[in-house]
RNA sequence: CGGGACGUAGCGCAGCUUGGUAGCGCGCAGCGUUCGGGACGCUGAGGUCGCGGGUUCAAAUCCCGCCGUCCCGACCA
């Protein structure tokens, strides 16, 4: 490609509207512009990046016998209703009616569709197990589009959907994707992990996130020191700490006035927040919950409604308090009656002689114990968790990174299949309901999550695998004959050689090439200059580390494909 | 949806407090000089000042309403 003619207008300065480092990049050196909050047009750079993605991601899900096919975008309801998704799945979906008034969607997932696609082609036990996948532009409309491709409404991703006779085949194909996806990831030169995940709304018991590292993501997951241990932070489970005798500080009132808060009262009896029972009050349906956690800790809302699930789990609201009695501010575990559950977090159990709420206005107790003074139905893990907590299964440190969720895979069971009645006819000639699996994969977020890990303050560093072209041939000066022959020359010399290049050809001076090249991220550049040809060589350029060395014109070509077969 | 910021030329911004002529830089077009790390000079094109209403002789500027965008929280590839 010649520069001259590139789709593509780079911008000097950083968008106004951009945050997160991708966002920024992929902006200034035009690989998407943006239509709308989280719609993007994806420029030609950036199809050539997302097509090679694309690429990995087919290769890898052929090659684990997966097979490609593509159902429509849109999508009538009926299905949606029947799985009762269509109210469930709430705003999040594009609705549309078509000119009869028939209620359709804009395709946000496919489990639906594929369930009765399958159903109809593939009836027999005989036909699985089988794994069909797409690739396709998904729909939601997200509460907060955010951070540009990273979160948008309007998305490619690769969704896989597996189709077994039993639990111990749905785990085997679930293993293939498994082993798939980290080959994609690795192909990507994304630095992931994978994390046991929280199975959420979507179902199913066991469920693991590939998430990229960076530090504008938006998912939160802890990993051991010692490495042999990773979660979501949603589902992590800290060790808990060694048990301790109850105090024997005898359970004494202290004034506290307007003290309602744990830093309030820390701060009026001197004392640190960890020496303070947090007592959080829920309601679970008609059930009182109490909630006991360290005072300088946050109760974990997911986990604690996981318990109750489906009951829903609310906290007390202001009203509640005056209500059912509780002094909003100064609650406390004592003396409560047996209509109310009492839970622990199991980090309560590591402290004593608490301070906690008297249940008393502008009171507080020091010195309360568990059973002597209060107590505690059930231990629990309850606990929001936090970098220093200790590893399950090493008590190694625990430490929190950011990430970005790239690929998500569920073993859904009969999840989908059972409200769906999709059976397949089984050996015995009865009807059995599928047991399914779904994979995803964000190819538009891998763009961001890549560009997010290489990038400098110079612009972007693809990995060879995804730049949009591999080599840069910079024509340093086009006045000169010589100089654009010989430019002219390596640039089809590297086509030839099938080295995807470009030529910049464009009219600009040296200093814009340079850096153009150096935002857009080519792996390698080749400068071919006045100053070189005269002492008959060329500069070349390794982008990810900005080393520079220079080779014989002859050699240039070979120079420039040896350089792109070091480069990251 | 709650909290915060913002909306003026393709991009980045000033002007608004104290109403009256719409401005700067980059980019874009032409000419000339320059030419290996985002050159310089001259000339030029480009704007319903987010939209609607109100106040006023007069509104980018003041008032009301709406829309849009970004950031922080609850959802997700």
């Amino acid at each position: 490609m010649r520069l001259s003619r590139l789709f593509a207008r780079t911008l000097r300065e950083d968008p106004a509207e951009a945050e997160a480092p991708s966002h920024r990049l992929l902006l200034r050196a035009a690989f998407v512009r943006k239509l709308m909050a989280g719609v993007y047009t994806t420029m030609p750079l950036g199809m050539r990046t997302m097509h090679k993605i694309e690429a990995i991601v087919r290769r890898e899900m052929d090659g684990a016998g997966a097979q490609e096919l593509r159902v429509p975008i849109t999508l009538p309801a009926e299905p949606w209703k029947r799985t009762g998704r269509w109210d469930a799945y709430g705003e999040e979906l594009f609705r549309l009616q078509d000119r009869h008034g028939r209620d359709m969607l804009l395709g946000p997932t496919h489990e639906e569709v594929m369930a009765e696609l399958v159903e109809v082609e593939f009836p027999s036990y005989k036909d699985l197990p089988v794994n069909v996948y797409q690739i396709e532009w998904k729909y939601r409309d997200e509460l907060r589009p955010r951070y540009g491709l990273l979160r948008g409404r309007e998305f490619l991703m690769k969704d896989a959907y597996s189709f077994d006779r039993d639990e111990d085949g749905m785990r085997e194909s679930y293993r293939i994707m498994y082993e798939a996806y980290e080959r994609v990831f690795d192909r990507c030169g994304l630095d992931y992990v994978i994390v046991e995940a929280d199975p959420g709304t979507i179902g199913g018991g066991v469920n693991h996130e590939f998430m990229a590292l960076a530090d504008v993501g938006e998912d939160l997951f802890v990993r051991c020191e010692n490495g042999d241990y990773m979660a979501d932070t949603e589902a992590a489970t800290p060790q808990a700490p060694p048990a301790v005798d109850p105090g024997s500080a005898p359970m004494i009132e202290v004034a506290t006035p307007g003290a309602a808060t744990i830093e309030a009262v820390a701060a009026q009896l001197g004392i640190s927040a960890e020496t303070t029972l947090k007592t959080m009050m829920y309601k679970a349906g008609e059930q009182i919950v109490v909630v006991l956690v360290p005072g300088d800790r946050e109760v974990n809302e997911k986990k604690l409604g996981r318990l109750y699930f489906p009951t829903r789990v609310e906290r007390f609201e202001e009203a509640d308090f005056a209500q059912r009695g509780f002094a909003k501010g100064f609650v406390g575990p004592q003396g409560l009656g047996d209509e109310v559950t009492v839970l622990a977090d199991h980090s309560v159990r590591g402290g004593a002689d608490w301070v906690t709420g008297a249940n008393r206005e502008d009171l507080h107790v020091t010195g309360a114990n568990v059973v002597r003074d209060f107590r505690v139905d059930r231990y629990e893990d309850l606990a929001q968790i936090r970098e220093g907590d200790r590893c399950p299964s090493d008590g190694g440190e625990l430490q929190i990174g950011r990430s970005i969720v790239v690929g998500h895979i569920y073993q859904l069971g009969l999840k989908y299949s059972q409200p769906l009645e999709a059976n397949y006819l089984d050996e015995d000639g009865t009807q059995k309901l599928y047991v399914m699996g779904s994979y995803g994969i964000g190819i538009s977020r891998i763009m961001a999550a890549v560009a997010e890990q290489f990038h400098d303050e110079d612009g972007l560093k693809w990995p060879k695998a995804l730049a949009p072209y591999e080599v840069a041939v910079i024509l340093a000066n086009l006045d000169d004959e010589k100089v654009t022959a010989e430019a002219e020359r390596i640039y089809a010399d590297l086509q030839a050689r099938g080295v995807e290049s470009v030529l910049d050809d464009r009219s600009d001076r040296a200093g814009v090439k340079f850096a153009d090249a150096d935002l857009i991220g080519y792996p390698v550049q080749v400068t071919v200059g006045k100053r070189g040809i005269e002492a008959g060589t060329v500069d070349l350029k390794l982008r990810a580390t900005g080393e520079r060395s220079t080779a014989p014109i002859g050699a240039a070509v070979d120079a420039a494909i040896a350089l792109l077969a070091a480069a990251p």
